[in-house]
Order: C-alpha cells, then sequence, then structure tokens
DNA sequence: ATATTCACATTGGTCATACCAATTTATCCG
DNA sequence: CGGATAAATTGGTATGACCAATGTGAATAT
C-alpha cells in the first residue's frame, strides 16, 4: 500500500521493511482486522527472525502511519488509519507547490459540481431534510462570522453527503482541512448589500435538488462560486485601492 | 502534519514519537530542505538525548511516510514526499469502504469537468498540441488495448493538465492508480461500432476546448463519459445473460 | 459470596554495547 | 595525476538488560 512504488518489488530490502511490509499487507488484505492485538514483540521478533529493535521499528512505523496503535503494556492493536492523514500528506504535497492555496478552490468546485448532479439523481428525504436545516441556520447565523461559516460548511459538504457517493465524499472530506485554511485569510463579514443575495443563491441551488433538475443545479452552484470568487476580488481590489492609493501609478 | 490530530497536542508522548515530530516539523517548516543530509544517527541520538534505537524507530517512520531516504553507509537523506503515497493511503481508505472501485469514476469526472472548463480559458498551443498528439495515437491504437488504453489516459490527463490547477492535477495523479486498478476489470476490445463513434467523441471534446466552449467542453465531455458508462452496463449485462441464461429466472 | 486490594506476570519503552555491511574518504603506489 | 587499496564513517542488526504501564489472579476484608 503505502510507498508501494517503491515497495512492492521484490526487492530484498532490509530486515524492518520486510516486516513492516508483511505487517501491511496482513492488514489490507483484512487478514488482520481492526481492533484485533498483534502477538508480543518478543513473539513476533522471533517469527519475523529480527531483532526486537528492528521489529520496533517496523511497528512504529505502522503506527505512524495509523495502521497500528501500540499501548504501553497492552500491545498493538490493529486500527484503521484515517482520512485526516490522507489530508494532512495531501495538504503538505500541495503546500510544497506555490499558489496551491488559491486553486484549492478548483478542487472543491469540482467535486460540489459532480456531487450535486448524483444529489439530484439520489438525495433521499434525510438528506434534504438535512440540507434544508443547514440553510435555515445559515439564516440564523448572518452576522456571526464562525457559525456564519459553519453553516455554509454544512450546507455545501450536505450536497457531498447527498451525493451517496464515498469517493466524492472522502475526497471532499480529505480537502475540507486546505479548504478551512484558505477559507481564513479571506472570511469576512459578509456586506449587508451582499448578503440576502447569498442566502438566495443557496436557496436556489437546494431548490434545484429538490426539482431533481441536475443540470440547472449545476448551473446555480457555478454561478454561487463565480460570484463568491467576484466579491472576493473586488474586496481585494478595494482593499489594495485603500492601502496604496496610487503606488506605482 | 501526518497524524496531527493525535499528536499534535503537546501531550509527552514516547521519545521516539518525540524525535520523530522535532524531525518532521523541521521538515515541513522548511528548515530541512529536500536533499539536505541529516547528522549521523550516533550524533542525532546525543542530541535528542536518546538511544540509537529509539532514534532509528524515528528515523525509519519518517523514511516510511517518504520524508526521508536512508542509504545504509552514507546517510539520511530529507526528500520531498510522493503524491503516489497518497495514492496508496486513499487507495487503502477507499477500499476499506464497499463498492468504491465503481464509485471512483465520480472522482474522475468531477475532476476532469472541471478541469476542462479551465483548460477552455487556459490551454497554451502547447498543451493543444499534447492533447492533439494523444488523440492521434488513440486513432493509431486502435486495436492495441494496452496501447490504447494508454492514450486514452494521455488524452483525458492532458486535459487536467491543460487546466494549468496544481491542485486538479495533484489530485488526479493521485487518483489515477484507483482508476487504473478499476479499469482493469472492464477494460475490453473495443467493439468496431463503436470505435468511431468513441474517436469522434474524443474529438468534439478536443475541438470544444479548441474553441475555448466551456459548456459545450463540459457536456461532451459528460457524454462521453455516460456513453461509455452505458456501454459498459450493456457488456456487463451481455456477458451476464451469457454465463448464467435463466439463473434465478 | 462478593468486592477490594495487592503482588506477580505480561508487554511495551528505553538503553548500552558490540559487531556487520556498505559507502565514503584518505592514502599510497604506479 | 589517476587508479587501487586501506581506513574511517555511517547505517544495519543483534543481544541483553532494566524500567514502566497494564493485565491477571490470588489473598484478604467486608
Amino acid at each position: 500500500m503505502v510507498a508501494a512504488s517503491r515497495l512492492d518489488d521484490a526487492h530484498d530490502t532490509g530486515g524492518a521493511e520486510r516486516v513492516f511490509l508483511a505487517l501491511r499487507d496482513r492488514v489490507v488484505s483484512g487478514e488482520l482486522k481492526a481492533d484485533d492485538r498483534l502477538p508480543p514483540e518478543r513473539e513476533l521478533a522471533l517469527k519475523f527472525n529480527v531483532s526486537r529493535p528492528l521489529l520496533r521499528e517496523a511497528l512504529r512505523s505502522l503506527a505512524m502511519l495509523g495502521f497500528l496503535e501500540i499501548i504501553q503494556g497492552s500491545g498493538a492493536y490493529v486500527r484503521q488509519p484515517d482520512i485526516a492523514l490522507v489530508s494532512d500528506f495531501l495538504t503538505f504535497c500541495m503546500a510544497q507547490q506555490p499558489d496551491v492555496l488559491d486553486d484549492i478552490i478548483q478542487s472543491r468546485i469540482a467535486i460540489e459540481c459532480q456531487a450535486i448532479r448524483l444529489a439530484c439523481e439520489k438525495a433521499s428525504e434525510a438528506d434534504l431534510n438535512r440540507i434544508a436545516a443547514s440553510l435555515t441556520s445559515l439564516l440564523d447565523t448572518l452576522d456571526d462570522p464562525v457559525l456564519g461559516g459553519q453553516a455554509d460548511y454544512e450546507f455545501h459538504s450536505g450536497i457531498v453527503r447527498a451525493s451517496h457517493s464515498p469517493a466524492l465524499t472522502t475526497l471532499y472530506r480529505a480537502l475540507t482541512p486546505l479548504l478551512m485554511q484558505s477559507h481564513v485569510s479571506r472570511r469576512r463579514i459578509v456586506p449587508s448589500g451582499i448578503r440576502n443575495f447569498l442566502v438566495d443563491a443557496h436557496k436556489e441551488v437546494f431548490l434545484s435538488i429538490v426539482d431533481r433538475k441536475p443540470d440547472e443545479a449545476e448551473k446555480r452552484l457555478r454561478e454561487h462560486f463565480a460570484i463568491g470568487d467576484e466579491y472576493r476580488r473586488k474586496s481585494l481590489i478595494a482593499e489594495f485601492s485603500k492601502t496604496s492609493p496610487n503606488k506605482q501609478a
């Protein structure tokens, strides 16, 4: 699984890596299920013909990847890695490239636009109720940037959830931390002029889902994103021309 | 970064984990850049006040995550983790859920449909040439399932690349292995009747990009996917009714 | 008989040391 | 000056010991 490209080959890797791969494969193959307890270190070391320090290097590595939880005095237990790990890693990989933070929104648009189409087909009554609820709390928290942002997130993630696509949902969850990070820099109080406009946009998007009209839903969602983008530009320009009226001009 | 949720806290974690976090943070903060060489293990162990085995647990863990490459006799070198790791991990996380393989295509559609819109805005001449080239080789390799599949992949990844969106590109690369895996089961010789139809679909998609028409491009791309999906269903049904004519009926 | 407590066994956590293997570096010889 | 060889450097592995947290069961008190 991990580092498969480098490690999967029959390359006679070192002892620790051999153990690491063996145990990892037992996990991915399902031979070792969640909450299973591994044999004691000393025993495992014998079984793999390695010393205990070496075995521990392997165990610790698996633990760092989230495959294991090691509890002193008790044992090593198989765990299912959390998506958060993928998130963190993705965050790091993307952070290596410049200007990704402004670009990450594209991934969000991509996922949500596909999700909303599926949602039009598959959304259950419960899904719709959930989205409607977030719409209500969106209305109630217009003045609170924190709660408002949360309501906004719940609305959008509700759409993704309503797609009933595990892949899209997983991806979205993996991206959420990055999105949050990119939002921090630009979240501010919504001007009263824009407010109702924003709420209406959400409402329209929601109604399109209720009406089961994929094309319309995606179109409205795209407009919603575009407007947000435009608003962001304007406020940026406004701020710029305020702080430096005629610099370099 | 990794396992941040569990580890970031000031929790007095064990020695190995302490070293792991310290070194990891030096990497993510940029203090340790790629290709930097770490001090010898014995030296580091002293600096962190841990024994060498413990230090090695930390180093090995970092190596497994791709942050380090350890070369016997030479030293430990800082490396930038490859997206492939994210891929592998994502693969595992998704594999835990049932029926993801059939669902992963939704992520692909999501990314490509957004990418093609951006491509309509941003595609350079070089991008278009590259896509055109893959279109040509697609035409030349219609009879070869392997080469044909490769040409197909190059066409689609060419679109993503033409979006000039690092986020979408990174995500697409992360998903590629999973997509490959899900394709294996359904890739087969394209029937001669469908062939020209398939090529024409690619051509139309391409031309929409050349014409810089996002809506049209996305629409055609969606149709392309839908047709592929329909074809897949039909061949599945055909095969089923062949192998078990009237079972359970 | 049950609940509490305490001692012992189990198991992970850490350390120190020694030696092997691969690489790198310095040295020596041609 | 350059290549070959030896020495130093550095990671790879093993052994054994001891500490700390946990789990278990027996002894005890209620």
